[in-house]
DNA sequence: GTGTTTTCTTGACTTTGGTCAATGAATCTG
DNA sequence: CAGATTCATTGACCAAAGTCAAGAAAACAC
C-alpha cells in the first residue's frame, strides 16, 4: 500500500493521522484473471487502487466492445462517473491478468473527505487531474486522425503497446483492428 | 453575482463569510463581441462566470476552428486545464456575443480554499462535475456516429440548435458543415 | 512437440464522411 | 433598401475507414 502513499503525495504530504485513517479503510481483494469488478447496470460504490495486474475499461455497443480505458499497477479503477453520481454503470471493468487491488468504500471515502481536509484536497486534485487526462483525450478524438492517435500512443504510452493486444488498441483508439494493422504496416 | 450563489449553493448551502470573501474576489468585466478572453499560448489564470452573453472555446488546427465547447450565462468559462496546470493554453476562448463576466483569479482562488472548507469543496464538487461531462462527450466521440452526436444535441441541448450557427455545430460534432446539412436534411 | 484457438495481416469491395464548386438564403452595412 | 458578405444547401467526385473473407502467425493447451 506504500504505492498509494507515494502516488497521494505527489500532491500533498500526510500527517500519520492521515494515513492510518485511510489505510484502515482499504479491504485488499485478489482478482482472478477475465473477472468483472464492475458490470455494466451496476452502481459503483468503491475506488480501487491496483497493487499488481491490470483492468480495461470498456461499454458494449451492438455487442462489440468499445474500450475507454485500460489501468496498471499504480493506478485507480472503477467507474468514477458511477462512483460520483450514484448512477449505473454503462461500462464493465473486467482484470486482465490475475491482479491484486485494494478497494475504499464510497461511504468511508465521504467520512474522510469530513475528517481530514487535506485527504478531500488531494481528492479535488485528483479529480482535476482526471479532468485534464479526459479533456485531452477528447481533443485527440476531435481533431486528430486516428493515424495521428496512434502514433500519440506509441510516443507517450509506449508500455501500452507492449502489454495491450492490437485489437483492444484498436478499440480504445476507435478504430478498427484492419485499419490499425494497415497503419502500423505503412510506417 | 447571485446566479453564481444559486449554483454554489445547489452543491453547499454557504455562510455569510463564506459568500462574502468570495464575492469580494470577483471582479466584472464586459467584453464586445468577437473579442478574445484568452488566446492559444497564454496562460490562464482565472477562472470567468459568465454573467451574461456567450462564448466558444476552440483550437486552430492547420487554420480550421476546432470547437470543444460553448458557454452560457450562467456557466463558467476560460481554460480550466491551463488554469490547473499553470500550461499554456492550445485553445482560444472568445466572446459570441456582447458580455458580461465575473473573473476570480487563481491566486485568490486558492487563498479562498484554504481559508473555507466549504470553498474547496465546491471547488472538488464542480471538478467532478466537469469530468463526467467531458467523459460523458469522450464516450459520445468514442461510439456515436455523427448523426446520433447531432441527434443527442438535439434532445439534450435544443438551445445549442438556436443560438450556435449551424457550421459551429458542425465544428462542435467533429464534422464538416456539409455533412451536418445532410443529416439535417435527411430527417 | 502437435493441434487448437486466438490474433494479426492482407485483399477486394462498400460505406461514410470529406472536398470542391455552384447556387440560393440569410444577414450585415452603409 | 441595395449591395456585399456570410452561411446553408446540394451535387459530383474523392479519400479514409469499415466490412467481409481468407490465410498466416502467434499463443495456448495438452
Amino acid at each position: 500500500m506504500e504505492a498509494i502513499k507515494q502516488y497521494f503525495e505527489t500532491f500533498i504530504k500526510l500527517s500519520e493521522e492521515e494515513w492510518n485513517d485511510f489505510q484502515q479503510c482499504l479491504s485488499k481483494e485478489k482478482i482472478p484473471n477475465k473477472t468483472f469488478i464492475l458490470e455494466e447496470g451496476q452502481i459503483c460504490d468503491y475506488v480501487a487502487f491496483i497493487h499488481s495486474g491490470m483492468f480495461r475499461f470498456y461499454h458494449l455497443k451492438n455487442g462489440e466492445e468499445k474500450i475507454t480505458a485500460f489501468s496498471f499497477a499504480g493506478d485507480f479503477t472503477g467507474n468514477y462517473r458511477s462512483f460520483l453520481s450514484g448512477l449505473p454503470s454503462l461500462h464493465y471493468v473486467e482484470s486482465m491478468q490475475e491482479s491484486v487491488i485494494y478497494k475504499i468504500h464510497k461511504s468511508n471515502l465521504k467520512e474522510l473527505y469530513d475528517k481530514h481536509r487535506n485527504l478531500e484536497r488531494i481528492g479535488r486534485l485528483i479529480a482535476e487531474n482526471l479532468y485534464m487526462n479526459v479533456a485531452n483525450r477528447l481533443d485527440s478524438f476531435h481533431f486528430d486522425t486516428p493515424k495521428q492517435r496512434y502514433e500519440d500512443l506509441r510516443n507517450k504510452n509506449p508500455k501500452y503497446l507492449e502489454l495491450i493486444p492490437q485489437y483492444m488498441l484498436a478499440s480504445y483508439l476507435g478504430i478498427k483492428p484492419e485499419t490499425l494493422s494497415r497503419i502500423r504496416a505503412k510506417k
